[in-house]
RNA sequence: GCCGGCGUGGCGCAGUCCGGUAGCGCAACCGACUUGUAAUCGGUAGGUCGUCGGUUCGAAUCCGACCGCCGGCUCCA
């Protein structure tokens, strides 16, 4: 007879063949047997300790979505005679199955699959486990050619350590699937559950093979917990910045000029500027040069780097000029720095160079791929080439690094996941370069006591990179700041310096963008905030609501005289009623907004309403101007108060 | 690039399945009202229905190609 080992430390007898399941607490749909997930199923041998796993945590989510797959993959199969199931895994909030069908579906579909797997619920099919031989798995999943393909995989990749020559099947009616489980006992006891879109997706994402149809769902443990993801869902969307960019006036992507390319508004203009000066004024302050370079060059430049060689297909097609020169757009700005670098001598004494400029690329990003401001074809890097000795490199590191959490605080962005990313297969440059690349970049990193991960494999072709993440207001997480670490181009373009032994030297570049670009430093910004931005990026600081046609004079005097000490102030004087001019400085995320009447002209103060609609009476007009003037200069995060 | 969806005045949408020569709301403009913290009332103007081609007596509607957008996949120096 099993002895169970309970978490609370008593032990439980288990009766021979019976499952787990029957001595756990009534919520669990899985097990934890010696600290591995099984279903409740499952019959221990001998001693074991036991732990039940509860539908809403994260084991117990997992298993609820991957088993919510599984009746949606029944369902499909039931639903759509001849459809051929690949695979369909849990994923954050919920799972996806893959499916080749014998003819298309639309999003009509998915209501019809959700009746069938609801109905399914109701009959309560057990799913059932079955340990087999890979053959005999082979044989029962004979119609499956995707499941056979696995089968026949499996183990490939780690050698027989896979399982051996068993496979488990998992059966829910007369649906088998190949699967290593767990799952819940039956299909009543899965939880809330949605389905949410239909995608096309590549057999094991490779694009040479054939497209599948993916559905996708989210699914929780309660309809509280479904209902409270649907909201935050919700609540992305309303922060969209492509929706808040023409709610707001920002910027917009006219047809005309081609895809993934901007134009910014009057609006966006000035919180564009705002950002600008702001990085450029503390780069300034912190040793960086400020230098220019065109948007084009000659073929030549870009064969030195590389790009040609490597990243052909993602650069804007070539120009000739009918004179025997093929030009490029530019899609980075590290020749140009490169160029500066070299039109002089350079000696150990002036480095490190920190060379820096705002510099927009032109990047050919594949069609599917571009997202508004996130991913555009135009972009403005805040690009940065630190040219120093190798005796330099980890404090020009350290300093980058500091830099970074400096801007990124300005804007409430903390705690940054940090990604190490090491030598590509497409790559170039030699080993050692690539050793001392990354001994100098981890060398920073365990200097700055910050934790990080290691991603294998995810570097530059030219070196290996330094990413920041960092989340924002609504928990997101967003890949900004990148610092690379670069022998390879030094080494193409033969740069030097004297050193102070009087012989050349080949000096070591990092590259680096804190904000990434500011195209997808702005549309993460408009997400993060909202679209009501503090008040120094803010394209509007102070408005005007007159009450009636006789105060847009009064307004306009207040007006100049707070523009007079550096407010953007916006006088409302259409010809509309109150109500409608606070409801217009509402739906534009005005900062404050004054209703200038007769009892405010007279008391000569007034009352003052911010965006969240607190209203703060007998606000006199100096005293708010400094209070905004302040909060400006400040870059506060949080608005001003007004107290008397 | 691939799979699916979509494209109708500045914006948001109806009409498309079952072809008969465009409609609503907001915005704009004009007029009345002169208003006190999220929409005053009335009127006017604005669209060759993404583009090109085809079917038809007739196409926003059916078919094809292309362009663009959205959701994914893939990619991201």
């Amino acid at each position: 007879m099993p002895r169970l080992t309970m978490p609370d430390g008593s032990i439980t007898e288990l009766p021979e063949g019976e499952p787990v399941g029957s001595v756990l607490p009534k919520g669990s749909i899985a097990a934890r047997v010696d600290g591995e997930l099984r279903d409740l199923a499952f019959v221990p041998g001998g001693d074991a300790a036991v732990e039940p796993v509860d539908a809403a945590s994260d084991e117990g989510l997992h298993v609820l979505r991957h088993s919510t797959a599984h009746l949606m993959a029944k369902a499909v199969c039931d639903l759509f005679p001849g459809a051929r199931y690949a695979i369909g895994p849990a994923i954050a909030d919920g799972f996806y199955y893959d499916f080749e069908l014998p003819s298309p579906i639309g999003p009509s579909d998915l209501s019809k699959i959700d009746r069938r797997m609801r109905q399914l619920i109701k009959a309560n099919e057990p799913y059932l486990r079955e340990d087999v031989s890979r053959a005999d798995a082979r044989d029962r999943l004979a119609d499956q050619p995707y499941k056979v393909e696995i089968i026949d995989k499996l183990g490939d990749e780690e050698g027989e350590a896979v399982g051996g020559d068993e496979v488990s099947l998992y059966r829910t009616g007369d649906w088998v699937d190949l699967c290593m489980g767990p799952h819940v006992p039956s299909t009543a006891k899965l939880g809330a559950f949605k389905l949410t879109k239909l995608a096309g997706a590549y057999w094991r994402g490779d694009e040479s093979r054939p497209m599948l149809t993916r559905i996708y769902g989210t699914a929780w443990a309660t309809q509280e917990d479904l209902e409270a993801h649907l909201h935050r869902v919700e609540e992305a969307e309303r922060r969209d910045h492509r929706k808040l960019g023409q709610q707001l006036d920002l910027f917009s992507f006219p047809e005309e000029l081609g895809p993934g390319l901007a134009v910014w508004h009057p609006r966006g203009g000035v919180f564009r500027k705002q950002l600008e000066d702001y990085v450029r004024n503390l780069h300034l302050e912190r040793g960086y040069d400020i230098v220019q370079s065109p948007h084009l060059a000659r073929r030549v430049l870009w064969d030195t780097s590389g790009h040609t060689d490597k990243f052909l297909e993602n650069m804007y097609p070539v120009m000739d000029d009918g004179e025997g020169s093929q030009y490029f757009a530019k899609p980075m700005n590290c020749p140009f720095h490169v160029l500066i670098y070299k039109s002089s001598v350079r000696s150990y004494r002036d480095l490190p160079m920190r060379l820096s400029e705002l510099g927009t690329v032109y990047r050919y990003e594949r069609l599917g791929t571009l997202h508004g401001l996130l991913r555009a074809r135009g972009l403005t890097q805040d690009d940065s080439h630190i040219i120093c000795r190798e005796d330099q490199l980890i404090d020009e590191i350290l300093g980058v690094f500091e830099l970074t959490l400096e801007i990124h605080r300005t804007f409430g962005f903390a705690d940054p996941e940090i990604t190490l990313s090491t030598k590509p297969g497409k790559a170039v440059g030699d080993q050692a370069m690539w050793d001392k690349a990354i001994g100098a970049l981890t060398n920073a990193l365990d200097n700055s006591g910050m934790a990080y991960t290691v991603a294998e494999g995810e570097g530059a072709f030219y070196g290996p990179k330094v990413d920041f993440h960092f989340r924002d207001a609504i928990g997101r997480l967003w890949q900004l700041t990148t610092v690379q670490c670069d022998f390879a181009l030094p080494e193409r373009f033969d740069m030097r310096y004297t050193g102070d032994d009087n012989e050349r030297h080949r000096p070591v570049m990092v590259h680096r963008a804190i904000l990434g670009s500011l195209e997808r430093f702005s549309g993460v910004l408009i997400e993060h905030y909202a679209g009501a931005f503090p008040l120094w990026l803010s394209p509007e600081q102070l408005r005007f609501a007159p009450v009636a046609d006789r105060h847009v004079d009064h307004c306009c005097t207040l007006a100049t005289a707070a523009t007079a000490s550096g407010l953007r102030t916006f006088v409302d004087d259409s010809k509309e009623s109150v109500g409608k001019k606070i409801r217009a400085a509402q739906l534009m995320k005005a900062p404050y907004t004054l209703v200038v009447g007769d009892r405010d002209i007279e008391a000569g103060a007034y009352t003052v309403r911010d965006r969240e609609g607190h209203e703060t009476p007998d606000v006199p007009f100096d005293e708010l101007v400094d209070a905004l003037v302040a909060e400006a200069s400040e870059r506060r995060l949080t608005q001003t108060r007004f107290g008397s």
